[in-house]
DNA sequence: AATGGTTTGAAAAAAAGTTACAATAGCATT
DNA sequence: AATGCTATTGTAACTTTTTTTCAAACCATT
């Protein structure tokens, strides 16, 4: 339940964490939304939350672990919900359809690289773009 | 000389566009700008350019494919010019220095993955985060 | 050198995100 | 359940980065 996991992660449970938490959590097939995105469901539901809130909000998520930001090119900030794994992204340049994957080897590689020009690597972000086959039928 | 790259590139050649290619070309160590970077170095060479020319020279040069345009996390968009090669980066999150490099078998993977998920691969950024070893010494 | 479409500078506007501040809402305590 | 303290919120103003508008200047061509 939502209210566990605020304060799971020291968050005093207030009505706007509540309720941008399930939005987050809802997200099945989406995943990845903006602070706008976020802001707009909000309002579809008649919640009166201003946006400065879903901005503070994602914010203090994000330092909680609770949610992941991602910038994917020349995009805004997108915002996932941790799910526990790992993952990197594959982005459809047409219509924004994001998969997601995870590979040993590429990550291995990263970490030698990292070494070998003297780096303690801390992160990394590794975005593919491409069409996806829906796309890719339709042009 | 910048007059005929300009001239290939199917740009008008002008004073601005001259300008802002030789500041890209002279730089050997740091190699990725941002636009306001950009624009304090002609303001410091005395030419008076306007920040909006440099934004619009740039993302001409891009569409020319002159230079690339990067989005390192958080971050302004940074520019660099297109050498022919392609190449990742590994970027110091204390200090901001880029490092750069290439890896076969990362490009490989990316290929083969797009391709399990039924993408076609058009551009992928790669880009590892971490403490360079000046600044690892010095924290 | 005259012509005509491009490009430029300055300033205003747009877009994304942050911050100030007074009012309100959690929550621990009585 | 009422109290009081602190954190949180909404509104609006602000910042920062980038884009656009528009008249003036510029580049290539005749």
């Amino acid at each position: 339940m939502e209210t566990q996991d605020l304060r799971n992660a020291g968050l005093k449970v207030t009505l706007p964490r509540i309720k941008i938490l399930e939005i987050l959590e809802k997200q099945e097939e989406v995943r990845h939304l903006t602070a706008e995105q976020v802001y707009k469901i909000l309002l579809s539901e008649n919640e009166e939350i201003g946006l400065a809130t879903v901005y503070r909000v994602l914010t203090q998520f994000e330092a909680a672990g609770l949610v992941t930001r991602h910038h994917f090119e020349g995009g805004n900030s997108v915002f996932e919900l941790n799910r526990g794994d790992h993952h990197d992204h594959i982005v459809c340049v047409k219509c924004g359809r994001v998969d997601e994957f995870t590979d040993a080897g590429i990550e291995k590689r990263q970490k030698e690289i990292a070494k070998e020009h003297g780096y303690e690597l801390t992160d990394h972000s590794l975005c593919l773009y491409g069409l996806c086959s829906a796309c890719k039928s339709s042009s």
